[in-house]
DNA sequence: AGTGTATCCTGCAGGC
DNA sequence: TGCCTGCAGGATACAC
């Protein structure tokens, strides 16, 4: 999916947009990324007003008058494009369609439509909000703290970092991304990494997330910010997609791997297989 | 606790 | 040109 980097770079793009906005209609063109009823979601949303726009996570998450919000995750093809008519060029699958304002849209578009939109009350939010792991750009991840919890688990570093109720908004990407950048095999288990390899993977996890941030995040296919740029953190990456290609670092082969049905790349000399 | 597998769904690239 | 297979940024449920 969009990952927390492009969360970011569309909760960025929304925000002067929609904030201060009214819902003042909703359209449902395909009720299957709605979590729970459409008739819920519907009324629920209608006519209240977006007072703040933010991201927990992958998520971005509309703060609706009322103390509700609107959660939205993008799945893997999730798209939330902000057009003064209906229709734009970007907007290929329209999913929902949101009336603002009776002036512009907000259209949550997706090919795939692994996305999920839901409508959470208080108490909703705080569940959902307390299953998530903590917010790797924030000043609770610490490289102490994340040691700590890497000792706890025998699970493969690729794994670890993809979970979310641990770290929130670390994806594929990112997660391979940062296992270069620290110098990790995917395959690690989490609780042998020793103290300096927890302080690269903590540095490396926060570089490569704020690097591409400042890239409006990483276009492989689908991805479009609010007003439909593409990501150009692609071209920065140094291992996701290079299978073949020489390491920028020592000029080995990067190698894909594939477990948990999932893709990891990694050079084999940077990042040397676990033994044993 | 962790892994592999399947599922949701569509599109695209590559092989033949 | 068409048909087939594999693959894709995610989340979740299941059996083992």
């Amino acid at each position: 999916m969009p990952e927390l980097p492009e969360a970011e770079t569309i909760v960025r793009g929304l925000r002067p947009r929609l904030t201060e906005r009214r819902v003042s209609d909703v359209e449902i063109l395909h009720a299957d990324v709605l979590r729970g009823e459409e008739e819920a979601f519907v009324t629920g949303v209608r006519g209240r007003r977006i007072e703040e726009v933010g991201r927990r996570g992958k998520n971005v998450v509309l703060l609706l008058s009322g103390d509700r919000r609107l959660v939205i995750n993008l799945g893997m093809t999730g798209r939330l494009l902000v057009a003064d008519r209906t229709d734009t060029p970007e907007s290929t699958h329209p999913a929902v369609r949101f009336l603002l304002d009776d002036a512009c849209h907000l259209v949550f578009d997706d090919v795939r439509r692994f996305g999920a939109l839901e409508w959470l009350d208080p108490p909703a939010w705080r569940e959902r909000d307390r299953a998530l792991g903590v917010e790797p750009l924030s000043g609770r991840f610490t490289a102490k703290g994340l040691r700590a919890m890497l000792e706890r688990s025998r699970s493969p570093l690729r794994s670890w970092l993809l979970d979310q109720r641990r770290l929130a908004g670390v994806g594929n990407i990112y997660a391979v991304e940062a296992l270069w950048g620290a110098r990790l095999h995917p395959r690690l288990p989490a609780r042998s990494v020793d103290e300096a390899g927890a302080r690269r993977l903590h540095r490396a996890l926060r570089s490569v997330l704020r690097r591409a941030i400042e890239a409006g995040g990483t276009t492989i296919r689908d991805y479009r910010s609010a007003d439909g740029a593409r990501g150009e953190f692609v071209v920065e990456l140094e291992a996701y997609g290079r299978a073949g290609e020489p390491c920028r670092r020592c000029g080995t082969e990067i190698e894909r791997l594939v477990f948990s049905n999932r893709s990891a790349f990694l050079c084999p000399r940077c990042q040397p297989a676990p033994t044993g």
